[in-house]
RNA sequence: GGUGAGGUGGGUGAGUGGCUUAAACCACCAGUUUGCUAAACUGACGAACGGGAAACUGUUCCGGGGGUUCGAAUCCCCCCCUCACCGCCA
């Protein structure tokens, strides 16, 4: 949610920020200022006979003390008449406040200024490819046959258990998974990001926090007996440590990443495109989070594209980097860049991980500060990236190292499986 | 699940209707002293929002919501949460 003392700040900029979403920017704007004069008005006018009230309250009590009870009485007349005013110009002033609140909910995130005009993802910028495609022969075969033939995932059997898009890793492709996860974590370690192993259960606080309520409330599974949500991602508990918190610029910035379980509804999205690993319902992702101060974010973001493009690059696997336009980025992102492996049997790429810079974005709605050189409290900026998120990993892996003797294994992930084939 | 005790500033924790403008201590910050650090001493020190060029000033906030009252952290009602013990159990 964008805060509305920026708002009066710099009307202009953030009206010409949105038009880079396709929205009318300057349209928009002047509606949220006109309705913050009205509410500002209101406001004053409150306050103004609320002061005036608690002045009298106090003469009461002096006359009370000081044996006027007379003229006390007197007084509590106009008090009374006070309080009936205060009533409707206090449900007027709250009135106000929500319709505000309601308005800036419906803005997503102002792009920074770099970020390219446009409205699908057509219009997305190519940064580089990097690496080539590999050189597969003619009957080189998707990863859901891969996974059959070499019975390392179990579609079927997941099934049974539960229901389409929760598969089952068995053997050599259950470890292969546990290594990926492993090595995830160990890279992020040693990049200076603190692990931390959060709840995959969190309560609708949380969900509002980082913005998955109540916009996308279809899109979790939810427990009704005991009103709690499954993580989406692990985005969600992560950002969430530093709700309702001040912190010490000291500090800043602060570096987490977590593995954890992800569990995504995806109502509605069915056919080809969601076949194998491409779109799970469950899946496995290791997030990285950053809070950090706001003049440093922007160079935080290029920091972790380049720490997401490492691990790529470490496994061997063939991407791109996309700037994502305006209109196809998240509500709630300033700046995205999306990573996407090449699926070689597939022949298309995959969107395997997204960074963004939230600027206040999220730690608006959080109120997640700090405590600037002044000793004001300032809100801190959040980014997040998927580093990464594991089933196109796979399907990418599995596809484009296939040879007719197996699978060959990445040799930065043989230290972790105990083995270089998948056979 | 049963019983009981609680929710007050960054933390601990006082506060039974107006003298609370929320005590005290700790932490953080600034200064003094001091080779450095530490200690000691002194001072400042909650948040959000509004008004003001600024100095400054107003309002709201003691888990959440409602009520009583001229006046509520304090009294009443409802809800949420936490802790302790018991029961069950990895």
């Amino acid at each position: 949610m964008l805060q509305i003392a920026n708002i009066r700040k710099n009307a202009a900029d953030l009206a010409s920020r949105l038009a880079i979403r396709g929205l009318d920017g300057s349209a928009l704007i002047a509606q949220v200022l006109e309705m913050d004069e009205k509410n500002r008005a209101r406001r004053t006018e409150m306050e103004t006979l609320q002061s005036k009230g608690n002045q009298l309250t106090a003469q009461i009590g002096e006359m009370y003390k000081s044996g006027q009870r007379e003229a006390g009485d007197a007084l509590k007349i106009t008090s009374a008449e006070i309080k009936e005013q205060l009533k409707s110009l206090e449900a007027d002033v709250e009135e106000g406040d929500h319709a505000m609140t309601q308005l800036l909910l419906t803005i997503p995130n102002t792009p920074a200024i770099e970020v390219p005009k446009g409205k699908t993802p057509d219009e997305n910028i190519e940064i580089f490819q990097w690496g080539s495609k590999p050189d597969l022969s003619a009957q080189s075969i998707p990863h859901w046959e891969l996974t059959t033939k070499f019975d390392i995932i179990d579609f079927e059997l997941g099934v049974k258990l539960t229901g389409a898009g929760f598969p089952v890793y068995k053997g050599k492709g259950a470890i292969f998974q546990r290594a990926l996860i492993q090595f995830f974590l160990n890279e992020a370690g040693k990049a200076g990001y603190m692990e931390v192993q959060p709840p995959l259960l969190v309560n609708a606080d949380s969900g509002y926090g980082t913005g998955q309520l109540p916009d996308k409330e279809g899109q979790m599974y939810h427990c009704g007996v005991d009103d709690l949500y499954l993580i989406p991602t692990a985005e969600v508990p992560i950002t969430n440590l530093y709700r309702d918190v001040i912190l010490n610029e000291a500090q800043l910035p602060i570096k987490n990443a977590g593995y954890t379980p992800c569990f995504r509804r995806e109502a509605g999205s069915y056919g080809a495109h969601v076949r194998g690993l491409n779109r799970l319902h469950q899946f496995d992702k290791v997030e990285i989070v950053q809070i950090v101060k706001p003049e440093s974010s922007y160079a935080v973001l290029e920091d972790m594209s380049n720490y997401v493009q490492g691990l790529l690059q470490k496994l061997g696997l063939h991407y791109r980097l996309l700037l994502l336009c305006g209109g196809d980025m998240g509500f709630t992102s300033a700046k995205t860049y999306d990573m996407e492996v090449w699926s070689g049997a597939q022949e298309k790429w995959l969107e395997c991980s997204s960074v963004s810079n939230f600027e206040t974005f999220q730690t608006n709605r959080l109120k997640c500060r700090y405590r600037n050189a002044e000793g004001k409290t300032e809100l801190a900026h959040s980014l997040n990236g998927s580093a990464l998120a594991l089933p196109r990993i796979v399907a990418a892996l599995l596809e484009n190292n296939q040879t007719p003797k197996g699978i060959k294994v990445p040799d930065v992930l043989v230290p972790y499986t105990g083995f270089e084939w998948i056979d």
